[in-house]
RNA sequence: GCGGUCAUAGCUCAGUUGGUUAGAGCACAAGAUUGUGAAUCUUGGGGUCGCGGGUUCGAGUCCCGUUGGCCGCCCCA
């Protein structure tokens, strides 16, 4: 039986655990359409190069990939956002703005299976193109926020940490230290909160031990909760004005999550940085509140990215929620769909003149939309009724030779046990009449 | 790439110091049952005990290897 199994980190999709994904993915939908994203798609398969152009040869190990047939060099997408950068970038200049879109697909990544992650994953991508300033991040941390809102979860269950790649940029530069230093202890930050004082080693590597002062002064920073907090922080000596500057962005954004009712789920964190070097802005990650999972989801802002990939300039911010971790969550607080695929209607048959007379009210009321389902095989009326009930239809009709006999078919209400008949031609409206009734 | 741990029916598991033809519950199916449902009884289908090799008169059991699952490290777009 074992002999063919799914590849290590692949999944099967029986209908159960279908019903569950089409649920969330449903929601999702719902959800980026009620902000106006519109949705959009691209092929799984991608040139090698896309990859490399926004990640770098290293990548090439993470990819699942080959040189096809006519010696092109691919890969299964890894992530949406170079493929999307190339949709928006060749029709940049036609594109109304802010160009608003998402789309919900299967990514490959090659890599050891984890809890919450596999070789193959689902993801909602949703993205703003052609705004600059913090409204486009005020919707999508809403965005962000809902979908995981229209399942259930509270913000007693996650929130979204908030930082920003920018000010740290700021920060470090105005603390007198060049690019190279900035992005290695940017990559220290991202690591602090695994690794402890260990994240410094990469960049004392590089760099020399790292100056007490200058340790203290980072420590500090990726410390910061609040953004009281931050603000102190910016007034201290030697943070240079234009970096307080920034502060107004970050006003902004807070005010308009506040706004909407969001503050309760907004964790200032300046301790995110994302370990993404092309972010440009202000960062995102959604965390459960039990700090159990990895990160639910991710995002920030990509001003250059569109450009470096071929395109105009065109500023940018994006995330993309994940399905495993998600649906781990979902379970863990009992909020996973329990989705019903039983029939509305099941019909129990007498014989074969009754199942001919059924045959044509099975048709017309499928054809009208409802479920219904009936016995493949003849059997007796006891098991047809086990059946019935097995189903979770709500009710049966009956036809049996007394039926037939008297030209009506009987309903039975599977829930209360009542029964009635009805002329059987008017099974249709008796049906209708019964959902539609309540 | 590294480490820990596990692998017996569709699922959950039992299987004694190595000993005859590998079991149970649930699930599935047939019947008791030719007109009324969650009960009961009977019966049945399902396993190369993950795979390969070794030790042994004899291996589900012991040893080695391997594959896969789970958990963690690296990484995490």
């Amino acid at each position: 039986m074992a002999t063919f199994q799914t590849l290590p980190g692949f999944r099967d999709f029986y209908p159960e655990d279908l019903a569950k994904r089409t649920h969330i993915f449903r929601l999702w939908r719902q959800t980026a359409a009620a902000f106006g994203f519109a949705e959009y798609d691209t092929p799984v398969l991608e040139p090698l190069d896309l990859y490399r152009a926004k990640s770098g040869d290293e990548i090439e190990g993470q990819l699942f990939g080959f040189t096809d047939k006519g010696g092109r060099e691919v890969a299964l997408r890894p992530e949406m956002t170079p493929s999307v950068c190339r949709l928006v970038g060749a029709r940049a200049n036609a594109l109304k703005r802010p160009i608003k879109w998402f789309s919900i697909a299967e990514f490959y990544r090659y890599e050891r299976m984890q809890k919450g992650r596999g070789r193959c994953f689902y993801q909602l991508n949703a993205d703003v193109f052609g705004e600059p300033g913090p409204e486009a991040e005020i919707e999508l941390i809403a965005l962000l926020v809902q979908c995981m809102r229209a399942f259930g979860l509270t913000d007693k269950d996650f929130c979204v940490r908030l930082s920003d790649r920018m000010l740290w940029f700021q920060f470090l530069g105005s603390l007198g230290l060049d690019e190279p230093r900035i992005r290695s202890l940017l990559a220290a930050v991202d690591k602090h909160e695994r690794s402890g004082d260990d994240a410094f080693k990469g960049y004392e590597e590089s760099f020399g031990k790292i100056d007490d002062e200058l340790k203290r002064r980072v420590l500090g920073f990726l410390g910061i909760r609040s953004f009281g907090a931050l603000e102190q922080a910016l007034g201290e000596p030697g943070v240079s004005a234009a970096v307080s500057g920034r502060l107004a962005d970050w006003r902004k954004l807070l005010d308009g999550l506040g706004a909407m009712g969001l503050g309760d789920y907004i964790q200032v964190d300046l301790g995110v940085v994302r370990g993404l070097a092309y972010y440009t802005g202000f960062v995102f990650e959604a965390f459960d509140r039990k700090g159990e999972l990895r990160a639910l989801a991710g995002g920030g802002r990509y001003d250059d990215l569109v450009g470096r990939l071929g395109g105009p300039e065109l500023p940018a911010v994006g995330f993309a929620v994940g399905d495993m971790t998600f649906a781990l969550l979902l379970e863990e607080r009992g909020l996973s769909p329990v989705v019903s695929q039983a029939p509305d209607v099941y019909c129990i048959l007498g014989g074969e003149a009754e199942r001919k007379a059924a045959f044509a009210d099975i048709n017309r009321l499928r054809a009208a939309g409802f479920r219904v389902d009936y016995p493949m095989r003849d059997l007796g009326f006891g098991k047809q009724f086990k059946a019935a009930a097995d189903s979770g239809a709500k009710i049966a009709l009956i036809y049996g030779g007394d039926e037939l006999a008297k030209g009506i078919v009987k309903m039975r209400d599977l829930v209360d046990r009542t029964e009635r008949d009805f002329p059987a031609s008017g099974v249709e409206a008796a049906v209708r009449g019964f959902f539609e009734g309540g």
